[in-house]
RNA sequence: CGGGGCGUGGCGCAGUUUGGUAGCGCACAUGGUUUGGGACCAUGGGGUCGUAGGUUCGAAUCCUAUCGCCCCGACCA
């Protein structure tokens, strides 16, 4: 440890919001080269090296192979497959010296594709699954949460390669039970979720979410049944109406500078459920825009992915205020359906249903009162485009739905023949035909499972890794280095632990106790053993243990026996689904 | 890109309003005293105040430009 490259912070860096972010600064397992990119030190990489050991064990068993893909490529394959200009600027571009443009791969669907498209030609050589564990380089947006969001970052793609629906749906399960493997092995507590399918494409997809709230992903599950989905995805079906009462007539009212759902509910003294939003949308399609009137209950939030998806179109963006008055002839905040035209106007499948509702009057300082749908206003269509909401009837078994937050570590996609149809990637049948090999992709983000452990398992005085990635299982603290008697002690303890298979790191650093137990701590090893004149006098030794603090006062010669039996309790059993044998044991 | 905030020794910050020769805590080095939960005393080293330009007798401080970082939104492993 004296020997150690682990710098570690009393203080957090003023950058790091998140725990994983501030501990692993502060415990000295990585540090910040630029925004969303990082160094790994000696500890985080051996975490790293952990996490990856265990993918590699799960997609071999899985049928996988390993490959290594380059991560500079040229851009033509992306030009063929036609995201050189979907991507966007998330690609980084980057030229030769010959001018040719080349990029830095975010994903290698593009490549995989080519290789395979050359070298399978036979339905003989079908199925195949390759993955690699590899650096990818995506110029995010805003790179943020320390390593839960970088710009450089490791990541586990595999990429299966079938005949058939058939046979992609044999990979697509392998890998679903892989990755359940996975994150099971790595002592994570984690969701399933279905997830909508975003750039890569793609038809049916789940997301791996390591539950915390700090994640970025909001699931929606329920207890009754298994159903789980994030947000975007989620179906939210139509509730029960409690408006009873009958139409009025519609009237006109003054609301002078009222115009947040807040404000005009409180001004006219109705529920938000009454007040039906009517957002306007400018959605942008590959050879034109135009925008589109949302109406969704005041309550509700627009869900821009079903939105995009309900369009077909590139992407949707609220309108700026310019818009928003070319549109409705009101400034924002009095948006209404009522005598809009000249724009497609979508309603979310609950609007219908409030009666005598609350709407803009398209003027400034006015809003209608009692107006009903069919009679005062129409949509053009009546679909889900809402976020689900906690309590909103589960779209499997209808009981109440409930909402929690994860990180996504792990990504799975059914992409069907999108890639092979690009980039003319076909095999030649059985029955003489050439058919689009039928392909899916499964990725994990290796240093975003690192973060979310730290995010899932902490306290108040840093880390408490799960046994299975912890950088060391067992740290030796000599209170006093430099008292021979306990020098020596923890010196052979630290051999024959080391010897019998155990990873152990000896503070040999002449610091106070205090200082090497704040490090430990903070460091997160689950085991620590304490050499000290206390236990020493009953010519016994300390074994604590790192997620409760509890000690264990034992005699030397059980140590070994002892630290073993805590670790093999400290990995999670997975069964092996064909023999029912605990498996991936260390 | 839009909105908000911040750049001052390795880390955390003060100083900027009202220009006047750069300071505190931690860390680091040396010596001493300490030694089971981030010790104490003494001494010491380290900063072109993000960068460039401007105003001024004089700029960390005022002006302009620019770069970087963090947070909130659209993206995703």
């Amino acid at each position: 440890m004296s020997r150690l490259f682990a710098p570690t912070l009393r203080e957090v860096p003023a950058e790091a919001e998140v725990i994983s972010h501030q501990y692993l600064l502060r415990a000295g397992y990585i540090r910040k080269t630029a925004a969303g990119i990082y160094s790994y030190l000696p500890l985080g990489w051996r975490v790293l090296r952990k996490i990856e050991q265990v993918v590699r064990e799960e997609m071999d068993r899985a049928g996988g192979q390993e490959v290594l893909l380059p991560a500079l490529q040229p851009a033509e394959i992306w030009q063929e497959s036609g995201r050189w200009d979907v991507y966007g600027k998330e690609l980084f571009r980057l030229k030769d010296r010959h001018e040719r443009d080349f990029c830095l791969g975010p994903t290698h669907e593009e490549i995989i594709t080519d290789l395979v498209r050359r070298e399978i030609s036979s339905y003989r050589d079908l199925p195949k699954r390759l993955y690699q564990i590899q650096t990818k380089a995506r110029d995010e947006i805003r790179p943020r949460l320390g390593l839960i969001r970088c710009r450089e970052f490791i990541m586990k793609d595999l990429y299966s390669f079938d005949r058939d629906q058939a046979g992609l749906e044999e990979s697509y399960q392998a890998m679903y039970r892989a990755y359940e493997r996975i994150f099971r092995r790595l002592g994570l507590r984690f969701k399933v979720v279905e997830a909508d399918t975003g750039a890569i494409g793609g038809k049916d997809s789940h997301e791996f979410m390591v539950l915390a709230d700090t994640g970025e992903g909001v699931i929606v599950y329920c207890e009754a049944c298994d159903y789980a989905a994030n947000v975007e995805r989620a179906a939210a079906g139509e509730v029960a109406s409690d408006f009873q009462e009958p139409a009025e007539e519609m009237q006109a009212v003054p609301t002078p500078g009222r115009h947040s759902v807040e404000e005009v509910t409180a001004y006219l003294g109705v529920t938000a459920k009454r007040l039906v939003k009517t957002l306007i949308y400018r959605a942008v399609y590959r050879d034109r825009e135009e925008p589109v009137a949302v109406l969704v209950r005041g309550d509700r939030d627009v869900n821009e992915t079903k939105l995009k998806n309900a369009l077909d179109a590139l992407f949707v963006e609220l309108a700026d205020a310019g818009l928003v008055e070319r549109v409705t002839g009101a400034p924002v905040g009095f948006a209404g359906p009522v005598g809009l035209r000249g724009v497609r106007i979508l309603a979310d499948l609950e609007v219908p249903r409030v009666v005598n509702a609350v709407v803009g009057g398209n003027k400034a300082d006015l809003h209608l009162v009692n107006v009903n749908y069919g009679r005062d206003y129409q949509a053009e269509a009546v679909l889900d485009l809402r976020n689900a909401a906690a309590g909103d009837p589960c779209p499997r078994c209808g009981a109440p739905l409930k909402l929690t937050r994860g990180i996504e570590v792990g990504h799975i996609f059914k992409l069907g023949t999108k890639y092979s149809e690009a980039l003319g990637a076909t095999y030649l049948g059985e029955d003489g035909q050439e058919h689009y090999i039928v392909m899916g992709s499964y990725g994990i983000g290796i240093p975003r499972t690192m973060a979310a452990a730290v995010e899932q398992n902490h306290d108040a005085d840093g880390i408490i890794w799960p046994f299975p990635i912890a950088p060391y299982h067992v740290i030796i603290v000599p209170v006093n280095y430099d008292v021979p008697e306990q020098q020596d002690l923890a010196e052979s303890l630290y051999r024959e632990l080391t010897a019998a298979g155990v990873e152990t790191i000896i503070d040999d650093r002449d610091e106070r106790a205090g200082v090497k137990f704040k490090d430990a701590d903070l460091m997160g090893f689950p085991l620590r053993i304490t050499v000290g004149p206390r236990a020493l006098k009953e010519g016994k030794v300390e074994l604590r243990r790192r997620a409760d603090g509890s000690v264990l006062l034992l005699e030397r010669a059980e140590v070994v026996a002892r630290v073993k039996s805590e670790i093999a309790a400290g990995y999670p059993e997975v069964e092996d689904e064909n023999t029912g044998a605990d498996v991936g044991v260390r």
